[in-house]
DNA sequence: AACTCGGGGAG
DNA sequence: CTCCCAGAGTT
């Protein structure tokens, strides 16, 4: 049974006078300008508001307008969406903003369906843009739209998948207002993030509270939408990473693109087999991945990280090379510095690896904080 | 339709 | 610990 007119027009005003009131002043709404707009919410994706801020200033400061990014190099692009996870985004962002450039005159499509044709823009961020920033009447349903639209019109069917999806898209729609449907789109997520939260919902702070089916037909509000099936048991996986050192320098190597973490440096290693002690997959993963062998290692500690979906236990040994030095790298792997490395960009756990060596500088000799004794010796 | 793809914060 | 986040691309 759909809501009546009255409802939307109820629901609308309610919500609105709410967020003019509440409307916290995000960087990415100091104007809309869908260049930032379009930045804030690839940063969004799958990210939460607070993580995103630095990320956001940094990523402006350096690439301020389309044009800048679309000339920049994707490894600085890289560097700077450094911690931001989901390295493909970048990747995506870079190789959208090029092709604005080169095909259409520097400026973004206005609308959803066109923007939906270039890289990184999937349903979500084509309409959160066409909407936010051109004022488009197109359902930007996003994780808090869901939750939202699921609970205001007691939507019991699974809001996840494509029936249930395409459905809470539909009751979107419905709510939005002919004039600034963005901003009432913008109302709906803030909504989500502070009121209508996934457990503990502030219903009685809700301005939304008397038009919403969940709050006044059920016991408990916060069981729509649906939770989505338990999702399989992380692996914990263990890993042996090796800081392998020729005078002030250490091996490096690159990422293959596309993949986990795709284009970013990191140090030689890779997982430990069944029966293999730390340090034997150390060796083994160097001569594999490098055709390098190291004489001793030595063990440095464990740097523990997770992923969404898995969770590494990284052993990092030190040692130096072994005989002569070889005559080329593979094209993926460099000597470089450890502030060379840094400059590069490098996964969170690899900065983890860093930091434990740097602090434990008798087993990785040349990797520690300079001492002004060794530095400036006699 | 199911998998992959990071990282961080709340509870 | 578990859950979840302004989702998109690939298979």
């Amino acid at each position: 049974m759909p809501d009546g007119r009255a409802i939307f027009r109820a629901r609308r005003r309610a919500l609105l006078a709410w967020f003019a009131a509440e409307r916290r002043p995000w960087p990415w709404r100091r104007d809309r300008d869908p260049y930032r707009i379009w930045i804030a919410e690839v940063l969004l994706q799958q990210t939460r508001v607070d993580s995103v801020l630095g990320h956001y200033e940094r990523f402006l400061a350096r690439f301020p307008d389309l044009d800048h990014l679309a000339r920049a190099r994707e490894e600085s692009v890289l560097k700077v969406w450094q911690g931001a996870g989901y390295y493909g985004r970048a990747r995506a962002l870079r190789s959208a903003a090029r092709e604005i450039r080169s095909r259409l005159g520097g400026q973004l499509p206005r609308r959803a369906r066109e923007l939906a044709e270039l890289p990184g823009f999937g349903p979500y961020i084509a309409a959160a843009v066409a909407s936010l920033a051109f004022g488009e009447r197109v359902p930007a349903l996003e994780a808090n739209g869901v939750r939202v639209i699921s609970r205001w019109t007691r939507f019991e069917g699974d809001a996840g998948r494509g029936p249930g999806r395409r459905e809470l898209a539909r009751r979107l729609a419905a709510e939005l207002p002919r004039r600034d449907p963005g901003r009432f789109q913008e109302a709906v997520m803030e909504l989500g993030e502070r009121i209508c939260r996934p457990r503990n919902p502030l219903c009685g702070a809700c301005p939304v509270a008397a038009g919403c089916r969940a709050f006044r037909e059920l016991a408990h509000p916060d069981r729509l939408p649906r939770a989505r099936p338990r999702r399989s048991q992380p692996p914990r996986r263990r890993a042996a990473v090796v800081l392998l050192t020729r005078g002030d320098r250490l091996l490096a190597q690159r990422r293959p693109p596309g993949g986990l973490l795709g284009g970013l440096w990191e140090l030689p290693g890779g997982r430990i087999e069944e029966g293999e002690s730390p340090e034997e997959a150390a060796r083994r993963e160097l001569r594999e991945e490098t055709g390098l062998t190291a004489g001793r290692l030595l063990p440095v500690g464990i740097v523990r990280h997770a992923y969404s979906h898995l969770r590494v236990e990284l052993h990092l040994f030190s040692g130096s090379l072994a005989g002569v030095p070889p005559a080329r790298l593979r094209p993926h792997q460099r000597w470089l510095t450890v502030d060379e490395l840094r400059r590069r960009p490098i996964p969170r756990a690899t900065e983890k690896l860093l930091d434990l060596a740097g602090r434990a500088p008798a087993a990785a000799a040349g990797t520690g904080p300079r001492r002004r004794s060794a530095a400036a010796g006699p």
